[in-house]
This record gives C-alpha cells, structure tokens and sequence, in this order.
RNA sequence: GGCCGGGUGGCAGAGUGGUUAUGCAGAGGACUGCAAAUCCUUGUACGUCGGUUCGAUUCCGGUCCCGGCCU
C-alpha cells in the first residue's frame, strides 16, 4: 500500500463507512476526503450524516459543508476539489483517504471526464423551463431537431439527461454525444477503491435505525432551519433523502410516522441504485464485507 | 337468525366467458458534469367446494370469512 495513492471507501448509504474510514485513517496516517454529493453541503450535517465534530478531531475532514445550500456541486466541480485536496495530502504527506456514496464523482475521479466547456446557466435555466412547458415529449421533439445525435442514445423519457444534452448542445454548438466520444483530456488517477458490502437485509435496519438517531439529534429543526431559506426547489441539497418527507410534514401535509416510512423506503431505494452502480462500475473495487 | 354488499398478486384497486388493467412496495439493470438525481425491465393473482360451458376469476348453487342493516 503506497502512502501517496488515494484510498476510496464507497459503499452504499449507513454501510458503515464513516466509521470505517476513521479507522483506517487512524492506521495509515491519513486525512478523510468526502465523496458525497450531499454532504458537500453545510445545511443538512445530520440528515446527510456527515461525521461528528468528535470524529472531525480525530483526524482532518476535508469537504464537508464546503458549499452553500444555494451553490450547486457537479462531478467535475467536485473532481476538481478532491484533486486540490488530495495534493493537500501529499504536501502534508497524509494518506488521501476519499469516502462517500456518490458513485458519479468517484467515477469522475478514477476515469477521468470528456472536456465539456463549461455551459452557461441561463441556458440550463431556459432548458429547464422548456421541460416543463412542453413536457418530456415535446421536449425531446424539441432536442433531437437540434441535436439528430441525441436519438437512440439517450432515452426519450430521460429528462434530465436530456436537459443537459439540450444546455451541452445550445452553449458549445456541438452535440454532447460528440463531446462524450472524446477519450477524457482529464486522466482518470490510480487509486486503491474498497466497496463495502453488507446484506441488503443488514443495511436496511441500519438504515432505519440511522433515521431515528437523525430524528433525535434535530433532523426536524435542520430542515425547517432549511425551509426558511426558501431555495429553489431544484437545487441539490433541497433532494438530499428526507427534505421533502420532513418537509411535508413540517407543513402538515403528513403525519411523522409517513414522514418516517417515505424516507426509509427512498432510503431503500437508494441504497440498491448504490448497490448496483458500485457493483458495475467498478468490478475492479475489492470489497469488504462487514 | 334474516336481508344486502364484498371477498382479486406483499399492499391498494379496476375488470373480463377465452387475448392474463394500473399504482405502490420488492427484485434486477442503465449511468461522462443537478447523481441522496434521472430512467429502463420485471409478477397469469382472482376465498373454498361443486355445477353450467369446448373453456370460468368472470354465470349458477352450497360453504367459509369480512362489512352494513334488521330481528
């Protein structure tokens, strides 16, 4: 195991990998770079679970609650950190030790990206807008009269891929198919990847229990702390698993024992898309079963 | 005890004498810049016994269970 190559802990949601990390950064001598989309956000520390302020003493913690709920995160935004942070590391000469679920970004990092020019977020807007006017349909009529390259490849139905074809298309005049053709100018880097693995079954009690600790700790007040910001509803963190649940709740839409049980069964949801994505994307990654 | 209504896949809920709605949950899968997102695939279930019929989840009768009303 060679100090400077990145370690990255993955694994689906309330797997364990906080703890996981902590341990191993302990023993190797390393500080924790997050890999989670929602984590990145300083709104929601409890309902994303991010680690505790006694974890963050332990060993250093970099990227979480970096970015303002109203900031939006992407793959190749976070990619770009993470590699800052990592030479952090080497200059500190600490083990870059990357733990999160959010396979896109690991991916990003390990693979490399096609080097989109950056679109222009009016644009995205605009796309935006003209899903909801036309619908799914009307819009996908719409895209591949401008971009033939779309059809066949990107389902019909997939709006937000189809909404990024749309921005991709509009800003740099070239289809994102074409853009994607190109091999990443962006390398991917070495990493060592574990994939931690426990039963589906093991996972799901995990994270119900999770949910209740959540509960305990404040997760209600965190997302009627969130609500009174009054983000768009389209920003990233206002997804984060709960939000919406709590959120109706709070508004009382439904009880908390629906709250509870919408949450826990998106939870579920989300760790299987987890559970596949790792297992198929990265049939390399060794796992570790816990 | 009598009258009426109903019993459909894990749940909700349509429907039909032969071609096996649908939604949710579950399972599997896709995945290049919003990814805790977006999307795709996937289940012959009709309470039970007998009758009619070439054929019954659908029609008829018995029976069991549930709900309502009556005594």
């Amino acid at each position: 195991m060679q100090k400077q190559i990145p370690l990255i802990i993955a694994g689906p949601t309330a797997s364990g990998k906080t703890a996981y990390a902590l341990e191993m950064a302990e023993k190797l001598g390393g500080a924790i770079i997050n890999a989670d989309s929602m984590q990145i956000y300083k709104e929601l520390p409890i309902l994303t679970a991010q680690p505790d302020h006694l974890d963050m003493a332990v060993v250093p913690h970099r990227l979480y609650g970096v970015l303002a709920g109203n900031d939006m995160c992407s793959a190749a935004r976070w990619r770009e950190l993470a590699l800052k942070e990592i030479q952090w590391c080497r200059e500190n000469r600490l083990k870059p030790i990357l733990v999160g679920g959010t396979g896109l970004y690991l991916l990003a990092l390990t693979k490399g990206l096609s080097e989109i020019p950056e679109t222009d977020p009016d644009i995205r807007i605009a796309a935006r807008n003209l899903l909801l006017e036309l619908g799914v349909d009307g819009f996908y009529n719409q895209l591949i009269a401008i971009d033939p390259l779309v059809e066949g490849v990107l389902k019909p139905t997939d709006s937000q891929r189809l909404v990024r074809a749309y921005e991709v298309v509009t800003s740099t005049g070239k289809s994102i198919i074409q853009w994607q053709k190109y091999p990443p100018v962006e390398p991917g880097i070495d990493v060592e990847m574990l994939v931690i693995d426990r039963q589906r079954a093991q996972l799901h009690q995990r994270a119900r229990n999770r949910f209740e600790m959540m509960l305990e700790k404040g997760a209600l007040a965190e997302v009627d702390q969130l609500m009174r910001k009054n983000y768009d509803m389209d920003l990233p963190v206002m997804r984060a698993l709960g939000v919406a649940e709590l959120g109706a709740y709070i508004n009382g839409e439904i009880s908390l024992d629906q709250a509870r049980e919408l949450t826990v069964i998106a939870t579920r949801q989300y760790i299987k898309r987890q559970s596949t994505f790792f297992r198929n994307q990265f049939p390399d990654a060794q796992k570790v079963s816990l």
